[in-house]
RNA sequence: GUGGCCGUAGCUCAGCUUGGUUAGAGCACCUGGUUGUGGUCCAGGAUGUCGCGGGUUCGAAUCCCGUCGGUCACCCCA
């Protein structure tokens, strides 16, 4: 047997995972104060649920679902994404109007592991549904700037874009393919391949980049309400202090996106992954998976690669406040005893599990940063305990009934 | 799916080029020095299928082949 996890997942251990903890932490605070209630839905769907609504074209859902049958004979897939799961769980829910939800949880797409991309990562987002207004698409990308900062983040990049919608980008495309067919013979495989499928993709082609400064905007082609739209959306977010840069290249992996593009940048970042976090509008998407038109605009944040990028190795191990040392073994019970009732005190109190020199035990408080220690020992018949701050390597003797204070005293 | 690099103690790694007696170091861990006192110091101790399988050889951690795993990058994306 071995204990590795399987490929591409990772157990996460202290002192890492208390630097998840406190992300996570920093993201429901930010999802109460902006008004987002918790949606929790199951990890895995039905697969058409993603075949339709993430698009039969895009990458994710061609090559990297984890796709299986149950026991019924049922097709599932492990979510790759939050979005789709979310906008089908409110079509389900009969819940009418605006709703504001954040999730958090496990996606898993089946692809070669690398820095910051792993089979099963973690996401954090929001769904501001049911509204086709920008105040929301404003909104949402202002959470999402607003965690990175309160995580840490001091270089952050937001870029932005619009790609239209079923107005006007038909005749974007057509003029797009139009001219990429020219520059065909300048274009690497993939694009001359993702040019039938999807020639927006073509865009976002590092190799072809290059080759296609020139290339039609799709900004240049909005339609007027996209127009008007797009510009609301920048209008609010320098309102709020939000910085962002027009980055007409970006196009988002999904198909079900329209009008609104965005994505964080990690700038400071030199590995490869540095888009720590994306999201879009997706007005069509309700409508994709069968359900009535609701539109919708949501992002979501990658907190492995946030971590990554934050070089976020975990904080400090949260100290005790007190360590019990047991002198004999037979005041054992008697230490239990006092730690139990220290703890429902509010004191952050440990002991060692078993009877070892008192030596070993003071390492051990040592190990675990407590400030301080108490001896249960003879003087315990008395009322008493020795207490000894290890900070300062000074000790004393006080009752059994000033311990609590004691230790908390020394935090 | 394609390519580069790496698999030796719990961890980080040396040893491999030029095969040769019991495979090493640092850190960490345990015990003792202090029979009720940590962190420092001193002394001692435990720990390895050298990733796995096969081959070459009198002899393989070391050379060859295969395989698995990890890692980084491409594609794509969070």
């Amino acid at each position: 047997m071995n204990f590795s996890p399987p490929k591409g997942t990772d157990d996460i251990f202290p002192p890492a995972s208390r630097a998840w903890r406190r992300a996570l932490m920093i993201w429901e605070s930010l999802a109460e104060r902006y008004g987002y209630d918790l949606v929790i839905g199951p990890v895995f769907e039905s697969t058409e649920i993603f075949a339709r609504g993430v698009g039969e074209s895009t990458e994710v859902v061609q090559k990297q679902m984890y796709t299986f049958e149950d026991k019924g004979g049922r097709s599932l897939t492990l979510r790759p994404e939050g979005t789709a799961s979310v906008v089908r769980a409110y079509l389900g829910s009969g819940v009418q109007g605006e709703v504001k939800l954040a999730y958090s949880g496990p996606m898993f797409r089946y692809e070669r592991p690398q820095a910051g991309r792993r089979r099963q990562f973690y996401q954090t987002g929001v769904e501001y549904l049911a509204t086709a207004a920008p105040d929301a698409d404003a909104e949402v990308i202002e959470i999402g700037y607003r965690f990175l900062e309160e995580v840490g983040f001091d270089e952050v990049e937001v870029a932005l874009n619009s790609i239209g919608d079923g107005e006007c980008r038909p005749a974007y495309l057509a003029v797009l393919r139009a001219y990429l067919n020219d520059k065909r013979g300048t274009l690497c495989d993939d694009s001359v391949r993702t040019l039938e499928t999807n020639p927006l993709r073509v865009l976002d082609c590092k190799v072809c980049a290059p080759h296609l400064t020139d290339a039609p905007n799709a900004v240049d082609f909005l339609c007027d309400a996209c127009r008007l739209h797009f510009d609301a959306v920048q209008v609010r977010l320098g309102n709020t202090g939000i910085p962002f840069r027009l980055e007409p290249r970006l196009v988002r992996g999904l198909d079900y996106y329209t009008r609104t593009a965005f994505e964080y940048i990690a700038t400071g970042f030199d590995a490869a992954q540095n888009a720590v976090g994306g999201g879009g509008r997706y007005d069509g998407l309700a409508e994709t998976l069968g359900g009535s038109a609701v539109p919708g605009v949501g992002l979501a944040m990658g907190i492995d690669r946030i971590l990554l990028a934050a070089g976020e190795d975990g904080s400090d191990i949260v100290p005790l406040d007190l360590f019990v040392v047991v002198a004999s073994p037979e005041r054992r019970e008697t230490a239990a005893r006092f730690v139990s009732d220290l703890r429902r005190a509010g004191v952050r109190v440990d002991m060692a599990p078993q009877q070892r020199s008192v030596k070993s035990q003071f390492r051990a408080a040592d190990r675990r940063k407590a400030a301080g220690v108490a001896i249960i020992g003879d003087e315990w018949d008395q009322g008493r305990v020795i207490v000894r701050n290890l900070a300062t390597s000074t000790q004393t003797e006080i009752s059994v009934e000033e311990a609590a204070e004691w230790a908390k005293s020394n935090r």
